[in-house]
DNA sequence: TGTTGATCTATTGTCGACAAGAGGCTCCCG
DNA sequence: CGGGAGCCTCTTGTCGACAATAGATCAACA
């Protein structure tokens, strides 16, 4: 069985979880004085946890299938078990990982059906996604749309499937987050990190990262003609092929077909 | 004194709450009169220990917006806080709590503005629900929609809100769960909540409990005409009025999960 | 008198230890 | 040689205690 054992998180870890500094210290409240204009943001325990562990899963540190001992990951982080519980609830909440009672939390096995549940629902939403958005696609809003696809071109160069990945990730968060709507966001949070996980196993299906960039910028020049019903059949299409493309992915069981339309 | 509930929850104590569906895993099916050898339910505490706040959040035992402090609420129920926070947890997963990191937990207030993004999405995910639905509407599944319509009468012949507002929630439910999609399903229960608790507390709005029941009754009619389109539009309808006529309800709750990128 | 600063308290976050469930293994028995 | 009961161990679930934080209270001071 796959044993977390010989996962790299340690304490040694570079920049997270110092066991120097108590764990739960606020960010700064005493000698703070440049308070910036931007938020604040809190960092819990549990969240600093779950991103390891968020990153280690992604990037194939931890394969999916295999079981998260508490004791020993809490031990490896030097943290107890209550925040690493929280974390793994973090990321349950997000799909990558998976819960049992009295079993024990393992890391998500990616099924082709269960991409194509969530294919089925873009489909249907993010044309919302993006008509929500069209007023906030000029300006602030486009430059940040822009940029992604400058970041993904740049990634596809360098033949670097993370950044070409996440780039890909963020030009439709960014959608999502235009669309200022949140629980369209909150559906959207709670894919990418499913999608991603897909997509990084799946990158054999890319032979040419710029054909990523290519189609995204096809989907930008389409959004940017307003035409919904255009728009739809294009994330139609843009979704089908990034979703349904894939092969066997991990998961062997079910074999029952999505019933799509 | 918040006083939930004075009931103790023990393992060795069969608890004395029920009224609600087992709440937990995300595999909750609860069957009546199914002979099948259903999945056997694990009880978890924070499972029982959820279903019981929830009841108290839902009848209006604990009001919304008000703090859920965690050794008192424990100690009424007689477990630790471990458990609990794993119940708070599960509740805040369904929005019906929101958690604010080193604050609390607080029971959420529903507003019409997030009612209304829920509609949003409703209008566009519900008659896919039913398209998908569509084939197994006859038989076992009929039967099944047809006794939410008549306990839904039975409640309005009553005068009982809470019941029909529980055969409502059914209503809607058996449809996503004849989708036969699993993250339909999932969204559907992260909704219904919400939904609950919001027509609880807006049931001024309804003047006579019969119209409710009419209401569905024609739902059901046009869904059995098999038209999509006639479909969408009557779904567009009913979830506008079923939470449009809302009047301002409370005040949001600005909170999310700090959680780490 | 308004403001700043320290103190104090209620509440959440974290910890280490213990209890209980689950699964594998051995050893007995047919 | 096969089957099953009972242990044995690993892992998760739960607990009570302690640490740290946020917010309120109140005093000192310009």
């Amino acid at each position: 069985m796959v044993n977390v054992e010989t996962t790299t998180i340690r304490k040694d870890n570079p920049m997270t979880l110092s066991p120097n500094r108590p764990p739960g210290s606020t960010v700064g409240r005493r000698e703070d004085g440049d308070i910036s204009l931007g938020r604040i943001h809190q960092r819990t325990t549990p969240g600093t946890v779950a991103g390891v562990l968020r990153t280690a899963i992604l990037d194939g540190t931890l394969a999916p299938g295999s079981q998260l001992r508490e004791a020993h990951i809490a031990a490896d982080l030097g943290v107890s078990r209550a925040p690493l519980r929280e974390a793994l609830s973090i990321l349950a909440d997000e799909g990558l990982v998976v819960k049992i009672a009295y079993k024990g939390a393992f890391v998500a096995e990616v099924s082709a059906k269960g991409m194509a549940e969530i294919a089925s629902l873009r489909k249907r939403l993010e044309p919302y996604a993006i008509e929500l958005a069209l007023p906030r696609l000029s300006g602030a809003g486009r430059t940040k749309i822009v940029r992604t696809l400058q970041d993904m071109a740049r990634g596809a160069d360098d033949g670097d499937l993370t950044r070409t990945i996440d780039a890909h990730m963020s030009f439709h968060r960014v959608i999502y987050e235009l669309s200022e709507h949140g629980l369209l966001l909150d559906l959207w949070r709670s894919w990418e990190s499913q999608l991603q996980l897909f997509l990084s196993a799946d990158h054999q299906s890319f032979p040419d990262l710029h054909d990523v960039v290519a189609e995204h910028e096809r989907l930008l020049t389409i959004i940017d003609t307003g035409d919904l019903e255009a728009i739809t059949r294009e994330i139609d299409r843009h979704v089908h092929g990034s979703t349904d493309a894939a092969p066997a992915a991990t998961t062997p069981v079910d074999g029952s077909q999505p019933s799509n339309a």
